[in-house]
RNA sequence: GGAGGGUUAGCGUAAUUGGUAACGCACCGGUCUUGAAAACCGGCGCCUUCGGGCUUGGGGGUUCGAGUCCCCCACCCUCCGCCA
């Protein structure tokens, strides 16, 4: 959430972000409910240090034994005036709080003003796209072919958006969670963590999965624990109500975890193959870190998450989203996309964004410099990456004419030494 | 699942069987000093319109007044049961 000071000292900075991110906010209704507030808060503050005076003659009273009744019989009345005044108070800090909740972050200078993706400005390019001398198929030819995917028993199993992996294809995708985890960890200075794969709503509402989107997410019945659609729950919450020491800073976290989706109001999008599933594994990379070194950070951040297509021969491009694109808490964010032969286009296999302090405030992380008062750090998240897309990328970009596949080399120390999935003869 | 104990500022501990949160350590500033330590003074959780207000795991209730009494919930510890 925002600094409701920022809306109270530069509402024309934040109405500006609004307006460049194409948002629909009533900016003007929540000031003349934070002046509501105030002014409650100002009158209940009153009251209340009148009734603090009272109860300490009235404690003076009793000490010396002497007759309290007729102040006690004052102060019921006061009391009472206080508690409705309280109930309102509270009411408009609510409803102040909820109307400040729903205002996103504001983007960065940097970030290109547009509608939509079509503004997305696309940074660099790695790699070529590998030409084929056949018609290149996709994951989905490609691993029931092989007999290494089956979406049918899947579908009996679980339903749709469900993938069952065999034999080599199982193996990669553990091959790839474990080569991620060792770059990041060995290579680009990460702690690994493993994080729980199910959180309480408070933690939820910490990143910002709650209360608005809800229906993204898979909730266990009867009980308050939610599937987590991402590592960046968990992790970004280990500090949530912390204070941290200032030489804590920055922390580097990086996580695998399955995650899942609800893909409510997905209906008929990507239905084809495990592009989009209820259920995938990811490699997510998460930092806390100061606010004078927040930009330097995901300029590091999205680079460490490239280095793994490049040591995989992958080619992608990384882009910039632009102000219609980006997420609700990001302040920017950089998709790296690549490329899928059997779409013939890139798509994005990791999102890396940094919230500033959009996130910390929300979440309650802070951390002190020596001396200082508390202040709030600043969050980045990014994928490190999407274990599954990746699976679609080696299988698509490494195909061969007759249907098998190379296994990239920085990958074989971890598939037994096996140079490629051979294709049934 | 059952029984008992616990949660107070960064840490560790107090608070008259309801009277308005105290102390130590750590930390910060100041005095003193060439500098530092020690000692002393002040600060030491948040907000503030500088009057003051809030803060004892969270939420309700009783009361003029709740760390304290009552109810609900969360988490931690010990034991029993069950279990990979």
């Amino acid at each position: 959430m925002l600094d409701i000071k920022l809306l109270r000292d530069q509402p024309d900075v934040v109405r500006a972000a609004i307006e460049r991110r194409g948002a629909d906010i009533d900016l003007d209704g929540v000031l003349a409910v934070d002046a509501r507030w105030r002014a409650l808060t100002h009158e209940w503050e009153q009251l209340r240090a009148e009734q603090n005076r009272a109860g300490e003659e009235i404690a003076r009273f009793k000490r010396e034994k002497q007759d309290a009744a007729a102040a006690i019989a004052a102060m019921k009345q006061l009391s009472e005036k206080i508690k409705a005044l309280d109930d309102e108070r509270r009411d408009a800090e609510t409803k102040l709080r909820d109307l400040v909740m729903v205002i996103p972050n504001i983007p960065d200078e940097s970030v290109p003003v547009g509608a939509d993706e079509t503004a997305n400005r696309v940074e660099r390019q790695w790699g070529d796209p590998p030409r084929f001398d056949f018609e290149p198929k996709d994951h989905v030819a490609l691993g029931e072919a092989l007999g290494i995917l089956d979406f049918d028993r899947a579908a009996k199993i679980a339903g749709a958006r469900f993938c069952l992996s065999r034999g080599p294809a199982a193996l990669l995708e553990r091959a790839l969670i474990h080569f991620m985890l060792d770059v990041h960890t060995t290579q680009h200075g990460y702690t690994e963590v493993l994080p729980p794969f199910l959180v309480n709503s408070d933690s939820m509402r910490g990143t910002g999965q709650l209360p608005k989107f809800a229906e993204d997410l898979f909730r266990l019945e009867g009980t308050d624990y939610w599937l987590i659609p991402t590592a960046e729950v968990p992790v970004t919450n280990i500090f949530r109500d912390e204070i941290l020491d200032e030489s804590a800073l920055p922390v580097h976290f990086a996580a695998y975890t399955p995650c899942f989706r609800s893909e409510a109001g997905a209906y008929g999008k990507d239905t084809r193959g495990m592009v989009r599933q209820h259920q995938f594994n990811k490699v997510e990379l998460v930092k806390f870190t100061k606010p004078e070194s927040s930009w330097e950070e995901l300029e590091r951040l999205t680079g460490d998450a490239e280095r793994i297509l490049q040591l995989l021969g992958l080619p992608y491009r990384v882009v910039t989203l632009s102000t219609g694109d980006l997420g609700f808490s990001a302040a920017k964010t950089y998709d790296i996309e690549v490329w899928l032969p059997g779409q013939d286009r890139y798509r994005e296999i990791s999102s890396c964004s940094n919230f500033t302090d959009f996130q910390a405030r929300r979440a309650n992380i802070r951390f002190r410099r020596a001396g200082g008062k508390p202040e709030f750090v600043h969050t980045l998240n990014g994928s490190g990456l999407a274990v599954g897309r990746t699976v679609i990328a080696i299988l698509e970009n490494y195909q061969q004419a007759d249907g098998g596949i190379m296994i990239p080399e920085a990958l074989r120390p971890y598939m037994h030494g096996i140079e490629a999935i051979k294709a049934p003869v």
